[in-house]
DNA sequence: AATGATATTATGTAGTTACTTATTTTGTCA
DNA sequence: TGACAAAATAAGTAACTACATAATATCATT
């Protein structure tokens, strides 16, 4: 008698990831369908469903409806980031957080920032410059604009005992998010709040923020030098 | 008589994703059980667990058994991010592409190599610099290296027709894969092999690719200057 | 009061059935 | 031949059931 042990979809997804690692499937071929590796597998198709969802999810394969699963002709590198609060951060480390509101500023957003926000309209924005602190050195240098329209409430609120960072994501929770990386040199200004050499590389990290299609914020935040970004474990 | 609309796990969902927003549920409040909210919601305790596993994926709550779902209390950004493959990044981008093997060397990894890949013996490698080019001008130096224990076959392709990054893609998959993003200066011989000035800020992608625990490559990817990685769309 | 066995609980996973939807294929008619 | 309608197909979604598993709570025993 066999023994009939239960494959998990995991295994299921395992057993199709392996299948077209050793090229019994190459990129852009038809893999099977779904019922059909159900069967072979001896399993339910919504557990191949299941595996394949994950696959899918990953990059590995490309799934449409009537035109069944295939293997992406074009493989891409797909990684998940975190990106917690700065405070948090920097205490993960094992730093002590601090922060200063270096400027605020009430005014319309700029043309870059209507850009940002794919905005066509003037529009009124708060802005907000600060420093997050690591054991009362600068860590990351911040140059934030808060739409009023979405976030009037934002006016009242003091943003030098509580950074905008924090009160932004503990009380605007948003919807949809871009992230954009790049580098820069530190100009004089930078360097002068960085407190570090002028020319110095500096990784930034821009977030645009937006709830339903309403902006609610868009931040540089410009990193020290060392500063590296990782993929989550 | 009731209009009886199915609710999707999408609407399920999107009514939870709502009600913390809204601030009916804050972070680190413990929300109902699943099969509360099913019935709440008039639905299989199915559809909200499919629901519970997105919002759980997005980082927004966090599941455990017995221990029930509740609002994570320091909220993370997370973004998912595709790096596809750099002819494919210079094609798309409506450029040519082209590259230029710089040089080829086998020795055992460096220790900076043999800490990424987390390798405690000697470990022959193949070291390859190649340089990227869109419409003939540089575009991305990579530095790489390659494990010849896992990769030995690799040591018989021609790295001039195909670049490593290519032939690596379509030919050894991997399992695991760790990125580090920071920024660097342009040292003299970087900035003579990309044509640039001596000190420009220039972004940089790091990326290591295991299959199962065995190394199979590191590169460091250095960009040219203006160069923005982009979150998925 | 400390300890350890046992019951309880909430999520995780698998199977089955039924129906939906997007897309392609096929077939018919002009 | 070309256009359009109908059929077929394969994945997507939902409901319901049953059982697995991990974490916690309870309770008896010492």
């Amino acid at each position: 008698m066999t023994t009939t042990i239960r494959l998990s979809w995991k295994d299921v997804r395992d057993e199709i990831h392996e299948a077209i690692l050793s090229g019994r499937y190459g990129p852009g071929d038809r893999l099977p369908r779904d019922a059909d590796i159900a069967q072979d597998l001896n399993c339910a198709r919504s557990t191949v469903q299941r595996a394949m969802q994950d696959l899918s999810d990953s990059g590995l394969v490309e799934r449409r409806r009537k035109g069944g699963t295939r293997v992406r002709s074009e493989p891409v590198t797909r990684a998940t980031l975190d990106i917690p609060i700065t405070r948090r951060e920097v205490e993960q480390k094992g730093g002590r957080y601090g922060h200063q509101l270096i400027r605020r500023s009430t005014t319309d957003a700029p043309r870059s920032v209507m850009a940002t926000f794919e905005l066509t309209e003037p529009h009124p924005m708060l802005r907000v410059e600060a420093l997050h602190l690591s054991d009362g050195r600068p860590y990351i240098l911040e140059d934030r604009w808060i739409s009023l329209e979405t976030v009037p409430e934002v006016s009242g609120v003091d943003l030098t005992t509580q950074s905008a960072n924090e009160w932004l994501v503990l009380n605007r929770p948003y919807n949809r998010c871009d992230l954009r990386f790049y580098a820069i040199s530190a100009n004089s200004r930078v360097a002068d709040l960085l407190q570090i050499e002028t020319g110095a590389a500096l990784f930034v990290v821009e977030r645009t923020t937006w709830i339903d299609k309403a902006p609610i914020t868009t931040v540089q935040a410009i990193t020290t030098p060392g500063y590296q970004l990782l993929t989550r474990s």
